[in-house]
DNA sequence: ACTGCCGTGGAAGGCGCATTCCCGAACGAC
DNA sequence: GTCGTTCGGGAATGCGCCTTCCACGGCAGT
């Protein structure tokens, strides 16, 4: 037991060894130059014994790259962000990449900051999840532009409004296409849990949706908004009860918003399906065990961080790639036939 | 623009500023040493202007530490880790420490290896969260001590197994509170939807849970061991329900195998409470909207995350600290009074 | 006016590693 | 037997930063 705070170093490794710290290198990391197999095994048993763990901090100045890339998302206790940080591990995993965490509870400053400290790591990617809101930010551009001017490369999921390599959600095409199957289903008189007004995903949702719901030749659904979180459509789906307005399904343009408004139904006594159609948008883990079955959009949320992840392992491209994803319509009991 | 791949680094700085790196070093980081105030100012203009991040590798290796915490947990896409991973995450943030997360999807020997590169990354401390399988894990011991020796923190969530500063659950304890609450409710056939039966978490709380019943002079809960999942929870408990044994109440050992619990009592027929009372263990974020609402022993995942990464703050102890978390019954819906 | 100290800037060393460069040995070819 | 070549080990260099060590100028004290 050596002195503690005293890592093991490829010298203590070199040493034990009886090799140059050179050899050691070589015969631990494999390099263009061979090692004689004696030596080598013998760098490796030094190695074991030791318990050597490669200061990585050391090899990244050396080599001048590092594993390390980091997930920028809005909560992660939130199932639609999990769900994503889940693929976005397992894809790390394979590669053999670090992943690090960062949550910013919706505040767009700390994107910059966490992009920044990232940059600090020298981090090979970003990968930036969640929505938008509309004004353009001119600091989160800068600091993408000088994340990537140092090497780096960023990755978003969400919509095109960053000037780098999207997987672009189709928000507006899901919401249209769920309109449509509702109002096939026989519903008429629609209202929406719309979000926070300037964010993008919720703006494109809700008027995806009304497009839908115009082309049917109905009435443009009445829209609350509110937070894009479950509370936020407990609110809005209580304010929406509240009122006098009579109405036969509600969208709620994301997945945690319809778990708050089945939560205001109950608390208002009015019974899903029976009095009311539901339906979502994103199909998040959860919905498997709420009853009645939420009707929604389903989004491959896994398999979008598994994406993104591979996107930053291919090489960039000279101007940001688009990558449409699509969502499936899936209807479920909380939208039954319309009589 | 610079070349790309060339970082701005600390020198080009100093040679903007007109100083020497010794000077903007210390102009930026501070100091014992003071610098005076127009030659700090030009650095900081000089810093502001170059966008300068420094890197925080070499910052590391110059100073021999890191801002890094790792976390390890089971499953990210599990709301149980990821409430805990929200709050790490919070108070890693208010501490300007950055979180590696790493999913061991339940393979120890992920764990240990998780560790390994978190000690290659020189991480400051790691966080591991989660059940252990009883056996004890050799490998696992090795890279806590290597990675104490190499001067990291190392800091478990869950049972007092590892030889480490723990946040104990008190699991057995608090399900033996669930039952005498639950006798109390006039419940006296148990089943128990038991978990893995080498999962220490589990194994306690379905022991817990046996030892309030008999104390109750009832007869011990039927158990059905399955995956610590949700899916695990469904099969369990289908299990349980195609079986002739006469029930009037299960304890599933997780809230998540309580979900699948509810699930397969849906697709059984089964009426949940008017047939059958159930209930769980954690209180998770999910548990909000389900119907009936849960019985459960709430643990506070959110604040169990924060104390871990205060505990990492603090100063090791010479021994291994236990700080005991206890579990509060929560009477809801799904287990009502008996007649 | 001289000594000594404080305040501050700059030069240099070292953190751990990968890699380039140098050099000796061994080998094949003529 | 000599020369050219290949192979492989080791010393040295540099990555970017912090920090210790020097050096220098100004100041007070005597």
């Amino acid at each position: 037991m050596v002195q503690a705070g005293a890592a093991v170093t490829l010298s203590d490794v070199a040493r034990e060894a009886g090799v140059s710290v050179a050899t050691a290198s070589r015969a631990l990391n494999g390099s263009t130059r061979t090692v004689r197999a004696d030596l080598a095994e013998r760098v490796a048993a030094a190695a074991k014994l030791l318990d050597y763990a490669p200061n990585a901090q050391a090899q990244a100045m050396a080599k001048g790259a590092t594993t390390v890339v980091g997930l920028i998302v809005h909560d992660i206790a939130d199932p639609y962000f999990s769900a994503i940080a889940s693929g976005v591990s397992r894809a790390a995993d394979d590669a053999g990449l670090l992943v690090m965490l960062s949550a910013t509870l919706g505040r767009p400053e700390q994107e910059v900051r966490y992009l920044r400290a990232l940059r600090a790591q020298r981090g090979r990617a970003a990968i930036i999840v969640g929505s938008r809101r509309t004004e353009r930010d001119g600091a989160l551009d800068a600091e993408i532009t000088a994340f990537e001017q140092a090497g780096g490369r960023v990755v978003a999921i969400s919509q095109a409004r960053l000037p780098v390599d999207t997987l672009v959600i189709e928000n507006r095409a899901g919401a249209t296409t769920l309109a449509r199957e509702l109002t096939a289903l026989g519903y008429s008189r629609f209202g929406v849990l719309a979000g926070p007004a300037d964010l993008v995903t919720a703006r494109d949702r809700h008027r995806g949706f009304e497009q839908g719901v115009g082309e049917a030749g109905y009435e443009p659904p009445v829209a609350v908004h509110g937070d894009f979180t479950r509370d936020g459509g407990y609110r809005a789906m209580t304010e929406l009860l509240d009122s006098t307005i009579e109405l036969d399904c509600v969208f709620a343009v994301n997945d945690v918003m319809a778990m708050g408004a089945i939560a205001a139904c109950r608390d208002r006594g009015i019974r899903l399906p029976d009095d009311l159609a539901l339906a979502g948008f994103d199909d998040i883990a959860t919905l498997r065990d709420v009853s009645p079955s939420l009707t929604t959009v389903r989004l491959p949320l896994t398999e979008l961080g598994e994406q993104a992840m591979n996107l930053v392992a291919e090489a960039p491209a000279g101007s940001p790639r688009r990558r449409r994803v699509k969502g499936t319509v899936v209807l479920r009991e909380s939208t039954p036939p319309r009589r």
